[in-house]
DNA sequence: CGGATTTGACCATA
DNA sequence: TATGGTCAAATCCG
């Protein structure tokens, strides 16, 4: 029991560091977009870019496995407690497609906890989302809103989220992610293509190059097709203020302020033996989750993120 | 016309 | 029984 807190505890430190990671790795990722345009002696070297998408998607797949092993074991103590429906008896006079419509039904627990993230102006987090539900919550001034993946029917994928605005500002949103997103994993759904600039150093957008999210003044848009398709793996949250935390654990929560770093200073770790230690590090991750047991990962973020001068 | 959104109803859980 | 999560028919929109 102490052990299974334990590890539920290990769980959400690691899961804060991951997302402090996958922050630096999209704040890298911008800086090299940044370098495109001035393609030459300042150019970023090739394979670079390619190199923060894998530590974002590295990033995604490590916070989703951690968070779906502690949710999937309360799942699973839940639904011991459900009957199946053809135990459940429905009336004599319920309709077939009535009791299909039960047993399609997958509802979560609400013991069942998600990644709660706040954002500040948008919804947007990169990823392409359905809307399927609203529900106005008790004592709450706004409505809740319910996504699910584009590709839950195209890939299986059953990523979803919930969207509420914060009573207290109402310019900030509380979006609580359930499942992790399978629809960008094995080639399923194309990564962005390079070149790929996402404007983080300012607020406005200013400077000519894309930027990311795109404006939107109403807080119901949603962002084209066309735009999200470059960005469905990477999710980059360009927000001015992001926080993030489990949906249970008020004191795990965490800001990270992204802030605009000279270019310069990042092209001076490149190809230096720290650089080379940082990507040796972000490579490893690929060998699978198995490894990440002894990957010094608060070390590995400390370091990322001093260096990159982001705190 | 096809895909996305809206919205009322249904259902599980506390 | 109140509340919240999901479904799916109706509706909207490009």
């Amino acid at each position: 029991m102490a052990a299974m807190a334990a590890a539920g505890t290990l769980a959400c430190s690691a899961s804060e560091l991951v997302a402090r990671g996958r922050e630096s790795a999209a704040v890298l990722q911008a800086m090299l977009g940044q370098l495109q345009p001035a393609a030459g002696a300042g150019a970023a070297p090739h394979g670079l870019r390619d190199l923060a998408e894998q530590i974002l998607r590295c990033c995604d797949r490590a916070l989703a496995a951690l968070l779906s092993d502690h949710t999937e074991t309360e799942e699973e103590d839940t639904s011991r407690k459900r009957k199946p429906v053809s135990e459940r008896g429905g009336p004599a006079d319920v309709p077939p497609a009535a009791m299909m419509r039960s047993s399609k039904r997958m509802r979560l627990s609400r013991r069942e906890r998600g990644t709660r993230v706040e954002k500040k102006g948008t919804m947007e987090d990169g990823f392409i989302w359905r809307k399927y539900g609203q529900k106005d919550i008790h004592g709450s001034n706004y409505p809740r809103l319910y996504f699910r993946c584009t590709y839950k029917d195209d890939h299986g994928c059953m990523a979803r989220r919930q969207v509420q605005q914060s009573d207290a500002d109402p310019s900030v949103y509380l979006i609580t992610y359930f499942h992790e997103h399978t629809c960008c994993r094995d080639g399923a759904v194309e990564p962005p293509p390079a070149p790929f600039v996402i404007n983080f150093g300012s607020k406005n957008g200013s400077g000519g190059s894309p930027s990311w999210p795109p404006s939107c003044d109403d807080d119901d848009c949603m962002v084209s097709p066309e735009t999200t398709k470059l960005a469905l793996c990477n999710s980059p949250e360009g927000d001015e203020e992001l926080r993030a935390g489990t949906a249970d654990e008020e004191d795990a929560e965490f800001t990270v302020k992204q802030q605009s770093t000279p270019v310069h200073e990042l092209m001076g770790i490149l190809g230096s033996p720290e650089w080379d230690a940082m990507a040796a590090g972000c490579l490893d991750w690929e060998l699978g989750y198995d490894e990440m047991s002894s990957f010094d990962v608060d070390g590995f973020f400390r370091y990322d993120i001093d260096y990159l001068g982001l705190l």
